[in-house]
Order: structure tokens, then C-alpha cells, then sequence
RNA sequence: GGGCCCGUGGCGGAAUGGUAGACGCUGCAGACUUAAAAUCUGUUUCUCGCAAGGGAGUGGGGGUUCAAGUCCCCCCGGGCCCA
């Protein structure tokens, strides 16, 4: 009878229409309300994995969604085509960078438009590209006049295997974000940009992000890692020197009884070699090594310079300890220790049997048992509570405490409040041919010139080199020299390009204006895509950008709104972090991974291609080193865009790692070819006409579940929740598909589906639109809405508890009263037998809810 | 060590404090078929029972409540971030 759905001819049939009347090129149209969806732009890799897959689908749901709503929805798309990659296969394979990136930028291009994807091709951009970075290099000059972008040398983390230096969170565990390379300390030329400058700004904006996870704002908080605290001077006995202390807890400055420096800082060089054994002290801390988590765990340890140090209030004098805990890189790299109240302190002053004092007692009924006397302590209290033992701070709390201190330190001008963030500035300087040039001369007698403004874009050369380790553009014989745009004479290029967090860091924004010449973005264009108010409503990608992408590209709208170029302040209003895509990993008899496609199930058991059995594995993140991946391409190839679309969508919480199978793949291919069938069957029998009455009891529990559907896939939706809105949708087609009678409640109930559907599996919801005889796209309907008096059941079924416990359930009148359910309820001969002949204590009626009847 | 999140059938997961297990996957049984695939129908938390019906059940233990997967306290296990 009817043909089976030819899904790969339907869906280029689809794609092709759409393409060819620009059904999602946008421009500014102040009548409609605007509405911008974006998420990560790839890197052009080589080819799309199931993360974009899963990426990009939960984009284009929201942007199909809002567009059907009414909203001039901007989605868009480009590539992050500056980074190591390129390079890497520059020098594996002798690709050029540039070749290699726009050639994966054509597959991939031609993948993701084969998912279907509502996106506004005519925008795409290309950050290798020097219509795009040229803006970029005009931005860092307008940076460095105003005093964002400056010059230092400093000790950078240096990447042995790659050549390059490292950003602070590049390093992780001490080693090399990328090639897990013990990275090494050294000191060189960089460029920084203050993003300092901006850290009570990023701090104070983060916390008002109400759409983004509370726990990437918590994130992007302690990495700013803002803190008050006070800073003021010991005297050390007998000497001039002075040390300069910070503490975040001044509160608790009359319960110090040591100090303890840094085995690094300079005035241990001068207080410890007087003792012995302060050599073979420092060569302990610095095998330690330098990660915090290390230092943090190992036993406290201190050395005992011998020299005294005065209570700068009260004169007492108290030990000053080398200690294997301080940090240098933290505060002033000196503490006093306050063992009652600091974990560390505590451990360190029992090592050294040093004095307890404790200062804040606990506020008493609080449930926690701390004893204030130091004998009985077994740990250091942290908590809230009144001071004691300290003088003019008695009765105080904490925060009163800190605040007092702080004021009387300053009165006596022996110290200062202090506010302390532990986000360093960012280095941008990166030792790289792939990327964007330092827009910077280097001249002999003039120092550092910015190249003029007419003589942008600097252009990376060509013609290089891969053959040697370090920079191909410092060792290019001609490109670095020119001749000083100040004094005319022979000068040098800066041959550092940017850190590729510089492109993704204004993206967003090059999106609402991709061609214009002059300017990074028109300002009218910008206004209308990313005001004050309002900027992306809904950015979507991976948790692992959380932190550093994410707080750069906050930085960058806040600076170029100092700039002059944009409005607003943040760039992203809603953050949606996807989780990872896992597989169950394969391995043969002789321990080596497998792909998915290398092997063969039968009988439950799993073999490869020579029938050797094949074990497998745990459930992890898809790699390619451990083989647990599948090729979005041979997915789609296989089941189509609207199955891989509908699987991704369907099982897991889009927040949630989702793990990729066969049969689930299958099992939406299955849904879609159903569905299929099922609206070619009923299509030519369908009336033309939309409902007007329910004649039967049937047709009416249709109309209600369609339009509970309406309501629930709606809201579903709108909270991200997009496996639920899947089985809303499930749910109404098994309605559906059960429902007899060929009329104009069927047909209603058939449109709302495919509209419903339309954002997840847009191919299939166009091709059963036009089964329908429509003569207009689907992609140009209006999201339908719940009839809000369908919503609202006239007899409801309900449990019937008694003692808590379920006996029966009955249907009774919505508007039933409780004496109305009493009956009912009563009446059920399993309510009876329950009961057995006890009296009724009580009866609780939550109409539409429950009936619990609670007997004696 | 601190903070945040999470523990529900064989599996992924649903459940504004109100009938736990929606929806799907898998499995099982049946229909169609010479047969298989595809498709369709039924069934699938465990347990006692022929059945009607009963008992247990949301990591473990306590508590609040007429009622707890959901709220509170303690413990166990897992994840992420910070240290």
C-alpha cells in the first residue's frame, strides 16, 4: 500500500527547499521581537562527532520553537578556526594550516546542513579568515590605548611538548592542559589584557545570570575567588625588617601564636639560614612540588627560624616558622596562625605544641558541640559565634569583629582593609604560527609601536615552514621585518599571535553583523540583536567552557562596551550546559579497543569480525583512543537526521551524559517510519475541516489529551527538558493511533502533533504537512495553542488511601465535595474490607488528588 | 578538607508532598509468513496466589506529616568544582 518513507531523499528534499527560500536568513525587523539563539561554534576538527550532534539539536529545537512563536530568531553558525590542531597536522602530515582548516571547514559544513539544522547560512564566519581578524587586531589597539592591553614579563607556565606557553587554567596537576607534559617555569615578554580590571564587575553581573546553572556561576565566583581581608605589618625582634601579613579572618587576630612564611619568600632567605637544617627544609617544601591539592594534603611541617616576631597590638612575641603550607603566590606569602580557628594552623600549632587560644565561642543551641577550651579541641572551629579572649572585640560576631579590626588598624595606620581576587590577569601572547598576529612593532629606539590602524589587517604569511620546533613566523626570513611607524627605521613584528580565546571571546557579536568592513559590528545592528537589556537569550555547549571561555567572553562585552562598540553587558543572558555523550567501549581477546561498527552481536554475546568473542567494557565519554565512538555521518546516512535528532532528544535529560545505542537509534528510526505510515493511511480519509463539536466521549478524551500536549510539550521545552517533551509527543501519537473514527478531532490531533514535532524532527513534521495537502511550510506555522478549557477535566480518577496506604481507586466528579467523596470512597468493597469495621478517626479529600480515610 | 549535584525496575529515565515506575530500550509470549526480516498484539519492579487479592519496594537508618522518591537529621556510595 503505502511506500515506505524514502528518508534520505525526503530530508535533501526538505533541506533544499528550505535553502532555497532563505526560510532562516533574518535580518533586523523592529516589529517582531527578536530572539537569538547560539551555541559553541566548532572546531574545524575534520569531521562532526555526536557532541555537536547533540549540541547543535538542542539548539536548533530552541530556534525552531521560538521562531514558530512568533520571535525573528538569529541562529547562526561559524568556526573557531584558529588553534594547535592545525599545526599539528601541519607537521604530522605537511598539510598547510590553512588548507587543512577550510577543508575540514567544507566537510563539516556539509555535515551539520545534512542535520537539518534551522541555521542562517548567509552569516557563517571563519575566525582564520582576515575579515574577521582584522577586527580583532583594531580591538586590541583601541584595548592598549585605553590601558586594557599592556606588556610585562613574567614567569609563564612553558609547555615543553607543545612549545607554548600556558594560561593558568591550561595547567592542570602541574601539567599541560593538552599534552599532559610536566610544564616547566620561565620567564619571557608577554602581553596581557586587565581583565582584573573587571573583577568586581564579573563577580557582581555572575551572580545576577539567573539563566545560567547555579553552578557555573558558583564556578566563575571562585575562580574571581574574591576576598576581604586585612593587611598590616609584624615587627620581628631584633631587626628592621618588617613582614607584611594578609588575612582573610582578622577576627581572630588575639588567638595568633605563630607565624609562618613562605619557603619562598625573600625574608626566609634572610631568617632561616641562621639554623640548620633550613637547606634540607627548603628542598623538602620544594619536592612537595607546586600543586596546591598536594600541599593542601601533606603533613604540616615548619621550621623554626628562631627569630621572634611582636603582636602588633598586644607586644607578645611569637615564633616565626618557615611552614611547607604558606603559598607565596597567595596574600603576601606570610600568615600568623591561629590554631583555633584554622584547620592547617591547628594541625601545624599540635605538631609544634604550640599554643590554642581560642577566640569565638560558638552561638550556643546551634546544635554543634565545640568546646572553647584548648585541651578539649579536636579540630579548629570555623564557624559563626561571639569573640572572647580578645579584648575590645568581646562580644562581638565575626563579622562585627572583622569589621572593627580592620577600622582600628587603620585609625593606628598600622594596617589596611584589603580586597584580595584571586583571578590574575589574562596572557594572551602565544608562541604560535596558527592564529591571529600581535598587531605590534618592535623598534630599537622607539620600543614598542602599535601598528597604525590604515595598515591593518597584519596577515599571517603563507609561505612557512613546519620543519623546526618553536614559531615558524619568528624564523620566516622576511615577514617580521618593516620599518617603524614612528621613526621610519628597520623595525621587527611582534611574531606572538593571540590565545584562541581571543576569537570566541566577540563571536557572539560578529554574528549580527558578519560582513561590515569597517567595524567589528554596526551598532544599530547590535542594538537590535544584543541590547542593554537583552543580548543571547539562549547559549548552549559544554560544561567544560564553564570557566575560562565563558568569563573571557564576559570580560571582552565589558570592555568593548568601555570601547564604545556595543551596549550591552553581558553577552549571554541564558546558559544551557549539555552533558557528554558516552558509549560502552569494546575490547578483543587480545585487549585492544574496538570501534561499535567492528563488532557483531549474536545470541546476546558479543564478537568481531572473525567470531572471536569481545568483552565489553565500561560505559565512558565517546574517545577516540579507547574507539567508543560512532560517526554522526554513518548515523545519518543510515537512520536519517530526524532519527539521530529524535534519539538524542529522547532518553536522557539534556543536562545529563547521554549514552549512545544502536537500539535506541533504532527504536526512533522505528518511531518515524510509524508515524509515517500511520498519517499516509489516514491522510486521504481525513475531513478538511477543524473540529467544531465532540459528539462522542472518545473524540473528546482526544481533544483533551491534544491539547494537555499543547501545554505540556510547550512548557517542557521552554525549561529545557527535552526527553519529556519527546514522550508528551509519544504519548499523543499512541492516542492517535488508537483512535478510530476518520474525523476532523483526528485530523486536529494529527497537526498539533506535527507541529509539537516540528522542532525536534523537522524533516518528517514538513513531509506529513504536506501529506496533509497544506500548501504552505510547515516552518511558517505558528506553535499551536492549549485551549485552556480542554485542560480542565470534568470527572477525574483518583487513589483512595486508607491508613495511607492504596485500596482502591475511583472516578467521581471533578467538582466533588468531601461528603460526595466519602461516599464513593466507602462505597469501594476493597475500602470496606480495609476498614473492618473501625470508625472513621478522619477523612482527608485533596479534590482531584487523593482520598485517605484514617481509621482507629 | 570545603562547596554543589546525584543514588528510583534488567537499562535510559518519569513523578507542583497526594494511585511510584509516564515515555522509551531490552526481554518474553502470540499473530502474520513456507521461513526469516519487517510489522502488529499482549506482557515485562520483586514476591505469595489458579484467581480475586495480599505483601515488599525509590542506597541504608531515624524524623516531620493523614500522606514522603520528594521535606529535615545522620550514614554509605558516585560525580563535578574549589582547595
Amino acid at each position: 500500500m503505502s511506500e515506505r518513507y524514502n528518508i534520505k531523499s525526503a530530508e535533501a528534499k526538505w533541506q533544499k527547499i528550505w535553502d532555497e527560500r532563505g526560510c532562516f536568513t533574518v535580518t533586523e525587523d523592529p516589529s517582531k521581537p527578536k530572539y537569538y539563539v547560539l551555541e559553541m561554534f566548532p572546531y574545524p576538527s575534520g569531521r562532526i562527532h555526536v557532541g555537536h550532534v547533540r549540541n547543535y539539536t538542542l539548539g536548533d529545537v530552541v530556534a525552531r520553537f521560538r521562531r514558530a512563536q512568533g520571535y525573528n530568531v538569529l541562529h547562526p553558525m561559524g568556526w573557531d578556526a584558529f588553534g594547535l590542531p592545525a599545526e599539528n597536522a601541519a607537521i604530522e602530515r605537511g598539510a598547510h594550516p590553512k588548507d587543512w582548516t577550510l577543508e575540514n571547514i567544507n566537510i563539516m559544513r556539509d555535515q551539520l546542513k545534512s542535520m537539518g539544522l534551522s541555521i542562517d547560512w548567509s552569516r557563517e564566519i571563519t575566525t582564520c579568515l582576515p575579515d574577521y581578524y582584522r577586527h580583532e587586531q583594531a580591538m586590541f589597539l583601541e584595548f592598549f590605548k585605553r590601558g586594557l592591553a599592556y606588556r610585562k614579563e613574567s614567569m609563564v607556565n612553558w609547555d615543553p611538548v607543545d612549545n607554548t606557553v600556558l594560561a593558568n587554567e591550561q595547567v592542570i596537576d602541574g601539567k599541560g592542559w593538552r599534552t599532559g607534559a610536566p610544564v616547566e617555569r620561565r620567564k619571557l615578554s608577554q602581553w596581557f589584557l586587565k581583565i582584573t580590571d573587571y573583577a568586581d564587575e564579573l563577580l557582581e553581573c555572575v551572580q545576577k545570570l539567573e539563566r545560567w546553572p547555579e553552578k557555573v556561576r558558583i564556578m566563575q565566583e571562585n575562580w574571581i575567588g574574591k576576598s576581604q581581608g586585612l593587611q598590616f605589618q609584624w615587627e620581628i625582634v631584633g631587626r628592621t625588617e618588617k613582614i607584611d601579613v594578609f588575612t582573610t579572618r582578622p577576627d581572630t587576630f588575639f588567638g595568633a601564636s605563630f607565624m609562618a612564611l613562605a619557603p619562598d619568600h625573600p625574608l626566609s632567605q634572610t631568617l632561616g639560614p641562621h639554623r640548620a637544617g633550613y637547606e634540607d627544609f627548603i628542598k623538602q617544601c620544594q619536592a612537595l612540588g607546586t600543586s596546591e591539592a598536594a600541599i593542601e594534603q601533606a603533613e604540616k611541617l615548619g621550621f623554626d627560624t628562631g627569630f621572634r616576631a611582636t603582636h602588633p597590638m598586644l607586644g607578645y612575641e611569637v615564633p616565626i616558622y618557615i611552614a611547607n603550607f604558606v603559598l607565596m603566590d597567595y596574600g603576601t606569602g606570610a600568615i600568623f596562625g591561629v590554631p583555633a580557628h584554622d584547620q592547617r594552623d591547628f594541625e601545624f600549632a599540635k605538631k609544634y605544641e604550640l599554643k590554642i587560644l581560642p577566640v569565638i565561642e560558638p552561638i550556643k543551641g546551634d546544635g554543634v558541640n565545640h568546646s572553647v577550651s584548648a585541651q578539649n579541641m579536636k579540630e579548629a572551629y570555623l564557624g559563626d559565634g561571639t569573640l572572647i579572649n580578645s579584648h575590645f572585640l568581646n562580644g562581638m560576631s565575626v563579622a562585627q569583629a572583622k569589621a572593627e579590626i580592620i577600622r582600628r588598624c587603620e585609625e593606628q595606620g598600622t594596617g589596611k582593609g584589603v580586597t584580595q581576587y584571586r583571578l590574575r590577569d589574562w596572557g594572551i601572547s602565544r608562541q604560535r604560527y596558527w592564529g591571529c598576529p600581535i598587531p605590534m612593532i618592535h623598534c630599537q629606539s622607539c620600543g614598542v609601536v602599535p601598528v597604525p590602524e590604515d595598515q591593518l589587517p597584519v596577515t599571517l604569511p603563507d609561505d612557512v615552514t613546519f620543519d623546526a620546533p618553536g614559531n615558524p613566523l619568528a624564523r620566516h626570513p622576511t615577514w617580521k621585518h618593516t620599518t617603524c611607524p614612528a621613526c621610519a627605521k628597520a623595525a621587527t613584528r611582534e611574531t606572538d599571535t593571540f590565545d584562541t580565546f581571543f576569537e570566541s571571546s566577540w563571536y557572539q557579536f560578529r554574528y549580527c553583523d558578519p560582513r561590515n568592513e569597517k567595524q567589528p559590528v554596526a551598532k544599530s545592528k547590535a542594538a537590535y540583536w544584543m541590547p542593554k537589556t537583552s543580548s543571547v537569550e539562549q547559549y548552549i555547549g559544554g560544561v567544560e567552557h564553564a570557566v575560562l571561555h565563558l568569563l573571557y567572553a564576559r570580560f571582552f562585552t565589558k570592555a568593548m562596551r568601555d570601547c564604545g562598540y556595543v551596549d550591552c553587558d553581558e553577552p549571554f543572558m541564558g546558559l544551557f550546559t549539555q552533558g557528554m555523550v558516552t558509549h560502552v567501549t569494546y575490547k578483543d581477546s587480545a585487549g585492544k579497543w574496538l570501534y561499535p561498527s567492528e563488532v557483531k552481536f549474536e545470541d546476546g554475546k558479543t564478537f568481531d569480525a572473525k567470531g572471536r568473542p569481545v568483552t565489553m567494557g565500561r560505559i565512558e565519554k565517546m574517545s577516540k583512543s579507547k574507539k567508543n565512538v560512532v560517526d554522526p555521518e554513518d548515523i545519518m546516512d543510515a537512520y536519517g537526521a530526524d532519527a539521530a535528532r529524535l534519539f538524542i532528544l529522547s532518553d536522557s535529560p539534556p543536562e545529563r551524559d547521554l549514552e549512545w545505542t544502536e537500539s535506541g537509534i533504532e527504536g526512533a528510526w522505528r518511531y518515524i517510519n510509524r508515524l509515517h505510515r500511520m498519517v499516509m493511511e489516514v491522510a486521504p480519509q481525513l475531513p478538511a475541516s477543524s473540529p467544531s463539536q465532540q459528539d462522542s466521549e472518545s473524540a473528546l478524551a482526544l481533544r483533551r489529551i491534544t491539547h494537555k500536549t499543547i501545554a505540556g510539550v510547550t512548557a517542557d521545552i521552554e525549561a529545557f527538558a527535552m526527553n519529556k517533551a519527546v514522550a508528551k509527543i509519544r504519548e499523543l501519537s499512541n492516542a492517535i493511533m488508537e483512535y478510530k473514527p476518520r474525523d476532523a478531532i483526528l485530523r486536529e490531533a494529527i497537526e498539533t502533533l506535527i507541529k509539537l514535532m516540528n522542532p525536534m524532527i523537522p524533516h518528517l513534521a514538513e513531509e506529513l504537512w504536506q501529506t496533509l495537502e497544506h500548501k504552505t511550510l510547515l516552518v511558517d506555522e505558528h506553535w499551536p495553542k492549549a485551549d485552556s478549557a480542554l485542560l480542565i477535566a470534568d470527572t477525574v480518577t483518583i487513589g483512595v488511601q486508607v491508613n495511607g496506604k492504596l485500596r482502591a481507586s475511583i472516578t467521581l466528579p471533578a467538582s466533588a465535595d468531601a461528603a460526595q467523596a466519602q461516599a464513593i470512597a466507602l462505597a469501594e468493597p476493597n475500602v470496606q474490607k480495609s476498614l473492618d469495621g473501625k470508625p472513621v478517626k478522619k477523612f482527608i479529600y485533596v479534590p482531584a488528588k487523593i482520598v485517605n480515610v484514617v481509621v482507629g
